[in-house]
DNA sequence: CGCAAATATACCTTGACACGTATATGCTCC
DNA sequence: GGAGCATATACGTGTCAAGGTATATTTGCG
């Protein structure tokens, strides 16, 4: 357990975050909001805190928790390496009909004006068709 | 394993992904290169294509795998949430630098009263108090 | 046609982790 | 100081996923 993606992986502390955001609480508030037994919580939150995500402070006989911005963006830089790939394709997402379309097997070239002129942008389905085969499953 | 989180969180599986950003590469091209034997490599393939994170195309003996962008975008669409608290607190951080250790990453430092105000009810610190304890594990 | 290469799958074992239940710790107030 | 609340932890259990080894499947080639 040590990677941040290994802590979000599981569903009720992506549940106890997301309820963080809004603000600080305490075990029992996210207890009664979330409705999972009390140890569940106290153990995730553990977790948590372990990992960086929330730190607690004492309130009385309660701990309040509340959101610590590091590992978020831990998760965030990660993802940054696949940024540039996934925006280059948004459109292509929102015309997926064309589904032969070849990958173009050597784009190691940043294309510039992706982003900008990409609406007339059509694949071009050429001759040189890099002997690309069906497609997938 | 229904989540995109919980695909991400195995560190072989972010490792294909990541060889996968600079292009579609072959099993075989996997394997020498992250150095894992052919079966936990197609096992992986596998549970990533299910997930959505990669497609194959059959080129011989070979295939190819490549990037999908959609659950990359899952993920991201979930971070967007705590984008705000976390830019928040890059400021805020900085502002606070010297007078706390907020980017300590490893561990959960116990601090004293540096959260915000508490709301209700103040407690006051006993003398017999054993402060802070309940952090890191 | 038979062999080799590339990849996928089946089977088994193991370990981690999430959960539930029970209990311990700590704090407040009377 | 004892009762009661809020939270943490200990322990036992079941599940599931990852790894290893072996084998199946597909394709190319001599």
């Amino acid at each position: 357990m040590e990677s941040v993606f290994e802590i979000i992986a599981e569903p009720n502390r992506r549940a106890i975050l997301s309820l963080l955001v809004s603000s600080q609480q305490s075990v029992g508030e996210i207890e009664r909001q979330l409705r999972m037994p009390q140890p569940t919580v106290s153990k995730h939150l553990r977790v948590l805190r372990e990992a960086g995500f929330v730190e607690s402070m004492v309130d009385a006989q309660r701990r309040l928790y509340r959101l610590k911005p590091e590992p978020f963006q831990e998760v965030d830089s990660w993802l940054e390496q696949f940024r540039r790939f996934w925006s280059d394709h948004v459109d292509a997402l929102e015309r997926h009909l064309d589904r032969m379309d070849p990958l173009t097997p050597k784009r190691v070239t940043p294309k510039r004006a992706t982003l900008t002129k990409r609406k007339t942008r059509r694949r071009q389905r050429g001759p040189n068709r890099e002997r690309d085969k069906g497609e997938t499953k």
